[in-house]
DNA sequence: CTTGTCCGATTACGTCTGTAATCAATACGC
DNA sequence: GCGTATTGATTACAGACGTAATCGGACAAG
């Protein structure tokens, strides 16, 4: 199931909030997306079709939320990326950002206590 | 200057050896891809339009080399992804990833030893 | 009941992409 | 020199995508 970038961005703002009717997600998106309301609609509509999302009648309106779980979507994308740029293998990923310089401070640190904590596991 | 995925797969051949004849990205290619012959040409010309690659004749034939640097291509993507899913915290991708258990023995073992460079050096 | 309104559904359309066939020019073999 | 093979250039075409207008039916206001 693929979702295209102008549907991960609806796709967000169900993540953020859920259930939206149409109304509320045109709302939630606007002002990042100069989009119509019609072009919600249609990725709406799109999202939909796909299964990725599933919509509870509310009255005359549609209540939409997430089928799709933004974890699962993340990791996806993130593998695909990885696979395809870095042989798979996520700590090459970072490596790259080191050498650019590309890690902020707070990178180093996260990191520094996440591999801590995977020490202490076992 | 946005490479598509078919022409990411090309630019990876050329990345790998450079620079090479049509025919022999063509051979490159072939076996991962089972695309034509015309349809590598394509995406050659395509490249080329965009900028991509260069072109220097060789007799009748031409000798096709990347221009865009795999490295540039690469942050450019990964930054891309980092944005728009990790609110651009490189960490946060690898605690996602960490999460779902994805990391491998030689993932956190290449961790480890990058922070401890990382920390040597200051 | 009639009409205007709201909203999901349908239709539209140009661009990009993946995939490829065909054309045209040029060099090579005879 | 002439036909044939090679190879880049041009053209093709369907499906996805971004972006949106319009249609049609249900509801509300009068």
């Amino acid at each position: 199931m693929r979702v295209s970038s102008a549907e991960a961005i609806v796709m967000e703002a169900l993540w953020r909030r859920q259930p939206q009717g149409a109304d509320e997600v045109v709302a939630a998106v606007a002002g990042a997306q100069d989009w119509s309301e019609a072009t919600v609609k249609t990725l709406l509509n799109r999202l939909l079709s796909k299964g990725a999302i599933a919509a509870d009648k509310d009255g005359r309106r549609y209540l939409y939320r997430p089928v799709l779980k933004r974890g699962d979507y993340v990791l996806d994308e993130s593998t695909n990326l990885i696979d395809r740029l870095f042989g798979g293998s996520v700590s090459s990923l970072v490596t790259h950002f080191s050498e650019r310089e590309k890690l902020s401070p707070e990178d180093i640190a996260d990191l520094k206590r996440l591999i801590a904590e995977l020490d202490n596991e076992r």
